[in-house]
DNA sequence: TCTAGTTACTTTCTTTTTGCAAGTCACTTG
DNA sequence: CAAGTGACTTGCAAAAAGAAAGTAACTAGA
């Protein structure tokens, strides 16, 4: 009972230990706790986020890009988050070309370092939800798309 | 151009080879696409949902255990998520005692399978957002918590 | 040159979801 | 018998999502 209640607070001690409030060096985390998987999915926890991070690593750069993708993301939402994905410092924006002026999306390393957590996502829904398309053929897909420029 | 335009349709091309309403046989998927990704957040795309997950994987099984949790989830919130992943298989709800009623939840096969999911996530907030809880010492604590009961 | 089309968005508006607070109900413990 | 606990539900304001249309800069074709 005691002991239920330490329990119950681990996650705050060591909340108050990291802290930047108490310790006061450092920027230390700025979400609803020191928890990684909180933080990340302050930033990546919705329905969209991680789709655009997908199309990206599948090799797609440019916003009619991402918007074409199967799920057909609103486009004031897709605008909304390339800017929080840039602001995060997980994509970066290019102008490719002048006249007319086109951009590029591309992920910086920070970006490319979720691929492990897209491909625990394809392999959790490749074995659990039927009808989703495999993992091979998603990765000869964005072999496919990469080749050609 | 038209190698753009094969490209946008890609997607779209493989939904119609997997979609059930063609195919015919078997559920297939019901969600935005048949990417697993798209799947997997039609399911998990919140800010909530993996909290839970964590929490379970962590040993926690009740309401008010999951309540307690540093990030501190809304009730109505956590009810509506618990039935949620109840309805998709990821947990079970049983109860543990009479008098007074007490329910324990736990993930299902399905549900521990989202694990590598987690630990991706833990890693990648782990190496990009300073201050977050090392993956050694979430898994400590989730050493300490099932040990006692 | 006029028209239609493309890329990369922004704006407006309606609907849905979130988050907070409070309330409920069955029981237990002092 | 009053206060507390576990597991929720209900009501409501605020935020976010989603649909649709609009904008701006430029191009390519009739």
């Amino acid at each position: 009972m005691l002991l239920a209640f330490y329990k119950s607070l681990v996650w705050c001690y060591v909340n108050s230990m990291i802290d930047s409030k108490n310790t006061g060096k450092g920027k230390g985390v700025d979400g609803r706790s020191p928890c990684p998987v909180a933080c990340s999915l302050d930033l990546l926890g919705d329905k969209w986020t991680l789709l655009v991070v997908r199309d990206l690593l599948l090799g797609k750069t440019t916003y009619t890009g991402f918007q074409r993708s199967p799920e057909g993301i609103p486009t004031n939402i897709l605008a909304e988050r390339l800017k929080r994905l840039q602001a995060a410092g997980i994509i970066e924006k290019s102008q490719y070309q002048e006249r007319p002026v086109r951009y590029a999306y591309r992920l910086t390393e920070k970006g490319r370092d979720l691929q492990p957590v897209l491909l625990a996502m394809i392999d959790w829904g490749n074995k659990h939800i039927p009808g989703t398309v495999p993992r091979a053929e998603i990765e000869a897909m964005a072999q496919r798309l990469s080749e050609e420029k």
